[in-house]
RNA sequence: GCAGUCGUGGCGGAAUUGGCAUACGCGCUAGACUAAGGAUCUAGUCCGGGUUUCUGGGUAGGGGUUCAAGUCCCCUCGACUGCACCA
């Protein structure tokens, strides 16, 4: 009998083994196939390691180790993100330097990720806070500043009222901060931003190039949100001036009735005089800009507005006189502040004109536009449209927008929801901005020599609520002398957002030693693309959008080799507690990581995370499901003593075992760990059902299972006695035809309905399966006094008759 | 409101993509081993009626296509996830 399974013993055994042989180091021979697997990496928050990390994390942990045993140089690694305010605002109540804290969280999370047998390439471990890494940081952005990609401007941005900071349109969810939820308000101040719409275009078109889950790329398309249509000059009434609106639907241009601006939109300042209702309008004015974001979006079903009195445009199609209106519906920083209204043929704008009586004139057939706006563009026809009159919509696009052209009136016109990066923070905990300004040059970047530009201490990292940063209280550090004129000079002392430091990370990992440049060519060209990205949907938008940017910019400067970052991006689900609900303290349902370890073992934590459900969608945590995969480790350790002494495969096995590491094989490919692991499961079970294993059978399905769960495995081949360690072993090979069985049973159905089972070899005729189908007395018995109509022989699956 | 995804035992979830629904795991029941079992092994476990070999129903509800539907189409209900006045 075999000593009992403890996980305690084994599992430092081999994490040992692992690192004094530096199994998992990428090699730098660049002439060996190659696999760059990449996870999300954390950030070293205080309360350590969640159960949510190990899911991808083991995920591509399984990939990883099985292209290696498949004979590929594998880069798997793993850092640290760890500049952001959790760390800082943990300083400032403790009292400790967020740099001691970061560096205590990172000990205890490394610590973890360790117990868990990862198979990182630990010699390339990065932390974005490392000074000689944030050198490249900046080194990047004065890139991007000489490019005219980062500008500062004057604007109203979002700030968090909590946080006392500035934050990106990525980070406000519903109008509150993403991080603490209290409400964001506009606050206009002085930012650094990032020309990221200059890549909109890209961004979207280059979704096409890679293999990326559908979700994800759908987001990312709405994010940036491209829309094709026209801008178009209505021409004021009586002045030699035009209100220029975008639309999507020039087709429609017959159907407009009026139009509205924002109430932020210059022309109301412009014709101030004009204005009879001056009174009304300054006050719906001061209304719209009390409201917050959230306040606008909440009430967005019931609109409001203003007509101004005094101007009015005309149509440029029907010559009609119109209406302007100002209403908070329309937003200033899209398109051009103004539209033209269709009530008949637009939502918004027929709500807004049934509310204030306005004229519905219908100019695509297909609808009641008395009852609802008509917005289909695919079956309308238009009418009461002149020249328009009789085309698709489609074709009628084409022709206003080439009329208005040649009119000189208007012309096509793509627009973008997407807008400019807000790049500045007003804390401590970032990476400072290399630029100074200066009196006489202006803006002025800091030389590459200067770099990196470290953070100074401060003695304290509360943010203010003027809204500058900590280290403006620092005068000795902010006066400085301008690298140019050597004049007087300050400091930039806003820091960079979280999102700068993971916007190019993954370069690092190639060549994490290099002091000369961020990473050397040979590197760069021999592991990008990432081949396999796999990280959280939360992140689709800001982290990943920001990220393909900076790497197209880096492109376009022949800095790296490949137009898009990552080939391969994969999402897995959240792990929700027993009940059902997200994890969190206030709820009591946090299940710690080190206590599965402690109890179980870390084959058993890889294990359950594995088998839970479905990659993708998100879990619910069992205790009792836990147990169950311990349970399957153990009867995977008692087959030691059912270990026979052939080599091969049995003869009533062969097939199980070929179809087994057909499915395995297959299954951890495209991620559907848990049938991987339930295939593994049911051939333990026939192992046992036989009362025998032989040794190929055993280290076969030891092999198949390692990436899993690799401690209990290695453990179990040196104990058998096999040759060598598993990672130094490679990926068994199945034989398609010997993955189905000979003989197989097959169901008989009359009419659809089971009547019997047979059993008859998969490449015999249909005649002969018939001539046995019809000796069952229970067909025979069924068919009685009935007519044979049609009979369908489906290979290897179904024999069905049907009967009158 | 719009878009997308989904709805399968007591529970987590399978189903070669149109071919014997419920694999695998949990839980439960019985038996074996045992001084003992919250360990292990064996057997059973979709629901109902007869219980040996039978029989009817069954994948949120309703309808349809098909020899055959969890899978495809239409409607209804419910859940989840995005987006949310982007003209």
């Amino acid at each position: 009998m075999s000593k009992e399974y403890s996980p305690k013993d084994i599992e430092q055994k081999w994490q040992d083994i692992w690192d004094e042989t530096g199994a998992f180091h990428a090699s730098d021979d660049y002439t060996k196939p190659k696999y760059y697997a990449l996870v999300e990496f954390p950030y070293p928050s205080g309360q350590g390691l969640h159960v949510g990390h190990p899911r991808p994390y083991t995920a591509l942990d399984i990939i990883a180790r099985k292209r290696r045993l498949q004979g590929y140089n594998v880069l798997y690694p793993m850092g640290w993100d760890a500049f952001g305010l959790p760390t800082e605002n943990y300083a400032i109540k403790n009292k400790i330097h967020p740099k001691i804290v970061t560096a205590n969280n990172v000990a205890r999370f490394k610590g973890q990720l360790k117990s868990l047998g990862y198979s990182f390439d630990w010699s390339r471990e990065i932390n974005t806070t490392d000074p000689s890494y944030y050198k490249w940081t900046q080194w990047i952005f004065l890139k991007l500043y000489e490019k005219g990609l980062a500008y500062k401007s004057e604007m109203p941005i979002n700030w968090c009222t909590s946080c006392k900071v500035g934050l990106a349109n990525e980070e406000v969810v519903n109008g509150v901060c993403e991080r603490c939820g209290s409400p964001v308000v506009r606050k206009v101040k002085s930012q650094w931003m990032l020309k990221i719409t200059e890549y909109a275009d890209r961004l979207i078109r280059d979704l096409d190039l890679v293999d990326y889950i559908e979700k994800v790329k759908v987001s990312q398309k709405n994010w940036i949100g491209r829309s094709e249509g026209a801008e178009v000059d209505f021409r004021l009434t009586g002045k030699d001036d035009v209100l220029r609106v975008y639309t999507t639907r020039p087709d429609t241009l017959f159907g407009a009735t009026y139009m509205v601006i924002s109430p932020e939109h210059p022309l109301i300042d412009k014709y101030k005089d004009e204005l009879k209702n001056w009174d009304a309008v300054t006050e719906y004015r001061e209304a719209a800009a009390r409201k917050s974001d959230f306040e606008r979006t909440e009430l967005a079903k019931d609109k409001t507005g203003v007509c101004l009195d005094g101007i009015t445009a005309v149509n440029p199609v029907t010559k009609k006189e119109i209406p302007i209106w100002i209403s908070d519906y329309v937003l200033m920083s899209y398109g051009t502040g103004a539209i033209m209204a269709v009530p008949a043929h637009d939502e918004r704008d027929w709500a807004f004109a049934k509310k204030f009586g306005l004229p519905i004139i219908e100019v695509v057939q297909g609808g009641n536009v008395e009852e609802a706006a008509f917005t289909d563009t695919e079956t309308g026809i238009l009418v009461n449209s002149d020249f328009l009159n009789g085309l698709e919509v489609k074709e009628a696009k084409q022709k206003i927008t080439d009329w208005l052209t040649e009119q000189g009136i208007g012309h096509r016109k793509v627009n973008f929801k997407l807008r400019d990066w807000v790049f500045s923070r007003q804390r401590y905990w970032g990476e400072p901005i290399p630029i100074v300004h200066c009196e006489k040059c202006g803006f002025v970047p800091l030389p590459e020599s200067e770099l990196p530009l470290v953070l100074p201490e401060v003695e304290s990292y509360m943010p203010t609520d003027n809204g500058e940063s900590p280290l403006a209280a620092m005068k000795d550090w902010v006066k400085t002398t301008c690298p140019k004129c050597g004049g007087p000079a300050m400091r930039e002392t806003d820091t960079m957002p979280q999102w700068a430091g993971s916007s190019w990370y993954f370069l690092l990992y190639t060549d994490p030693h290099n002091d000369r440049e961020f990473a050397s060519k040979e590197a760069l060209d021999y592991w990008l693309p990432v081949a396999w990205y796999n990280g959280g949907m939360a992140h689709t938008t800001p982290h990943l959008l920001y990220s393909r940017f900076w790497h197209k910019f880096l492109y376009d400067q022949g800095l790296v080799p490949t137009p898009e970052p990552y080939q391969k991006r994969t999402s897995h689900g959240m792990i929700l507690g027993e009940n059902g609900e997200k994890m969190s303290k206030s709820r009591g349902n946090v299940v710690n990581p080190d206590d599965i370890v402690r109890e179980f073992g870390a084959d058993t934590l890889r294990t359950y995370e594995m088998f839970i459900g479905a990659f993708d969608l998100s879990a619910s945590w069992s205790n009792e499901g836990v147990r169950g995969c311990r349970r399957f480790l153990d009867r995977v350790w008692k087959l030691q003593d059912m270990l026979t002494q052939e080599d091969g495969y049995s003869k009533g096995l062969e097939t199980r075992v070929h179809e087994t590491i057909k499915k395995v094989s297959q299954d951890y490919e495209s991620l559907k760990f848990n049938t991987a692991i339930a295939a593994m499961m049911a051939l333990v079970n026939d192992f046992y059902k036989a009362g025998r294993v032989t040794r190929g059978e055993y280290r076969t399905l030891l092999i198949l299972l390692n990436p899993v769960a690799p401690h209990i495995t290695e453990e179990l081949f040196e104990l058998a006695g096999f040759e060598g360690r598993i990672f130094t072993s490679s990926w068994p090979e199945w034989e398609e035809a010997k993955t189905v069985e000979k003989t197989v049973e097959i169901a008989v159905q009359i009419g659809g309905k089971v009547k019997a089972t047979l059993m008859v070899g998969l490449d015999d005729e249909q005649s002969a399966i018939r001539e046995k189908v019809m000796t069952i007395p229970a067909i025979a018995n069924a068919l009685a006094g009935r007519n044979i109509i049609k009979e369908i022989y489906v290979k290897g699956r179904i024999y069905n008759i049907v009967a009158k």
